[in-house]
DNA sequence: GTATTTCTTGACAAAATTACTCGGAAAATA
DNA sequence: TATTTTCCGAGTAATTTTGTCAAGAAATAC
């Protein structure tokens, strides 16, 4: 699971159109001027995002984009998953493929296995309406919630 | 909290320590040359380890490096903090630097925000101990666990 | 149909970061 | 002194990220 501006130019695209009246389309330029991203740049993750189906880009004049489902629905974990490729969280392929390494196997793969897993379990905890909704600190709300023992 | 191949090695690296018959010395050629990992590159990293005095490194012959302290006192957090740079975890701050942008504020900050929070003390509860007892997956042991409520 | 708006697509280029190399110096041992 | 090892700074190669550009396609308004 990398994270790069790609990621969270992504979800910050996504939260515009999650605020944006119910059905109602949002142009790219608009996004891009409000946030101060590259447009051409948002043009391509958006793009992503359309051909995973989690948007819906109409053409044409007063066209733009929307969600393709309600923001309850889509969880950060699916945005950033589709724009950034998912992570390897290996760390020990080096070349041989095999995992055996010389020095008695490769100890430190469970744990960026179980990291990875971690970040996942954390953003597909947290949906596009958690933000537009503030809703992301100090969560107490009815889903499964992270907390130490 | 980045995580490229520079944390991964120095993880691996230090896990070699940790496997070493205690106040023995290990060589970075011989941990280089059994994780197949570049010994120059390596070195950079050790380096960096031990001027943040996790490490301790011996010159001349017979010289080498040792943990500065004992395995269940290092954390995985301690060392990716210390050979990656801390992350800025922001992602909002364009250009301006305040976070208050035209489209109501920065939605998405306080998200990376707990991101980066979580992976810390997810990695802040692991040592290398743990590491090399294999006890990583599915912790039940007496420290602190992560777990769904 | 024509013009306009906007998405769609692919190829390309700049910038930044990561990963690694190199040359040598300092310290310790023998 | 010669050898072995860490220490240190600078520089380079490779990759990834972050964009740019140009042209095409679809939908709408006129």
């Amino acid at each position: 699971m990398k994270l790069t501006t790609k990621g969270r130019y992504a979800v910050l695209a996504l939260t515009e159109l999650a605020l944006a009246k119910e059905n109602s389309l949002v142009k790219i330029t608009e996004i891009a001027v409000r946030q101060n991203i590259s447009s051409t740049y948002l043009e391509q993750i958006l793009l992503l995002l359309k051909n995973s189906d989690l948007i819906i880009g109409v053409r044409g004049p007063n066209g733009g984009y929307k969600l393709s489902t309600s923001p309850e629905n889509i969880m950060i974990s699916d945005i950033v998953n589709i724009v950034e490729g998912r992570m390897e969280a290996k760390g020990c392929v080096s070349k041989s493929g095999s995992c055996t390494g010389v020095s008695g196997r490769c100890l430190t793969h469970d744990l960026w296995d179980e990291l990875s897993r971690h970040i996942e379990l954390f953003l597909g905890q947290i949906s596009l309406k958690d933000i537009i909704a503030g809703n992301v600190l100090g969560r107490s709300s009815p889903p499964k919630v992270l907390e130490l023992k």
